[in-house]
DNA sequence: CTTTGAAAGTGTGTTAATGACACATAGCTA
DNA sequence: TAGCTATGTGTCATTAACACACTTTCAAAG
């Protein structure tokens, strides 16, 4: 990695970075990838973090998004949406972020700015030994993440909050379900990422209503009770539904 | 000016800005304060563009953004939300930007990536005299607005599509109008931002029963029509209608 | 001083969306 | 075959959204 590093650090602009919310579900729980530092010198505790790099000054900012999100999960064109920018002069003022600094980065004093985003993925299709990026990678539940490095858990309130409201209106969810799923899952990601429980009825009625899942000749099977319908996202209504600027939606 | 940035230049961060969309309405029409460089030598034409800076280094992105607006206005403590960050490495590669860059900054080919943001101001209150930062600075009608410098048609898009969506959903049109005003003029504020008629009385009643309005016992005078009753903002309810999420609202 | 023009102000009926709520069903397991 | 577990389904009451037209008040003009 450091080879890689000194070979474009002409390129590397020192003052900005982008830092990548990476949100995935397991079907119970919201979840939130992080990476691991390793243990800091001084306080003995380990750094976790959301991903994010210094910038390429060739490439945009959602290009050096999407670079990070490849470059950790291997996955190309994921939903990604930028979340804002975050740009306190002392957001890594931490004694323990600027040990990390000093190993990581060539100019570990600079001023960054940095350029949060989003994004969802399937954590089916995410495979977390494909990671080359940190000392370790995992998931971790959102709701048992406590501090993180740098301004890294105010960005990640940030991110989850864009997600609630954005989820209210614009069914965005099923980036982070399979191609297949059932309603109750979907159900089960609606309630997990807005924190409280919705009315299973009504629920159905209002997603079935949008015309944007197609059901298919499927069930779930192997499970200790009545198996449940599957059904597939449909892109083409869902583009149609889009055009219209999803006026008739609303949790 | 130049002396200010010479004294500061150390501080001086080459390659980040905000930019200022700021947004004021004349009770006729949404307009946008635009800063002129003066004539291109090379296009002869005027480069027009939204206020900004390179920021400091020991200041926040929310601090520039406001140190803008009052070295332009004057004016503090405005209505002030980030938009989100542009970052094209192109945004400033047409040639009459770079000769402006050319004239106004130490380094004038740095990869600059830019924090836009948005803001309504009050247009009684701005002195457009006032004004020390650009050789000059006025307001132009959204819907006038052509071409701008750099990637500013862009930004200025982005921050009236925020402003759209947020205004739908919280009340803080007041920001655009005198202290004193009457329903026909939030109503055409509304129509403005939204570019669209809404019924008067389904308006009326909507905003009334937000109550965060206080009829004052004053009416428009010398007007040669009905005159029409005179409104305060609340800002007492409306503390108490931003803890419960502005639920019930919506145009 | 009467007429005219211009915007203010006001209420109802219709339709659509929302929210609350309970029981039968299908498949697996013991 | 009895029991467990999650699926799947309908109605009613309430609330919000929308469409729509006439009277009132003042100033200015004649």
């Amino acid at each position: 990695m450091s080879a890689v590093i000194k070979n474009k650090a002409l390129e590397l602009n020192p003052n900005v970075s982008v830092d990548c919310v990476i949100f995935g579900f397991d079907f119970d729980q919201l979840h939130c990838l992080l990476i691991d530092s390793g243990l800091s010198k001084t306080t003995g505790r380990s750094r976790l973090a959301v991903p994010g790099d210094l910038i390429y000054d060739n490439e945009t900012l959602d290009e050096a998004a999407n670079r990070v999100l490849k470059e950790l999960t291997g996955i190309n064109n994921i939903y990604l949406e930028q979340v804002g920018a975050f740009g306190d002069p002392n957001r890594m003022g931490k004694e323990s972020d600027k040990e990390w600094l000093k190993s990581l980065r060539a100019e570990p004093d600079a001023r960054v700015i940095t350029v949060a985003y989003f994004s969802l993925v399937k954590m089916n299709d995410f495979n977390p030994e494909a990671s080359s990026f940190a000392e370790s990678a995992g998931w971790a539940p959102i709701k048992e993440i406590d501090e993180l490095a740098f301004d890294h858990r105010e960005i990640l309130e940030c991110a989850l909050g864009q997600l609630k409201r954005k989820i209210k209106i614009q069914p965005i969810g099923f980036n982070l379900l399979p191609q297949k799923f059932t309603l109750s899952q979907l159900h089960k990601l609606y309630e997990s990422i807005l924190n409280k429980p919705l009315d299973k009825r009504n629920f159905r009625r209002k997603i079935l209503n949008l015309k944007i899942l197609t059901p298919l000749n499927e069930k779930q099977v192997g499970v200790p009770h009545k198996p449940s319908q599957l059904f597939e996202f449909n892109e083409e209504n869902y583009q149609k539904l889009s055009s219209e600027g999803f006026d008739n939606f609303g949790f």
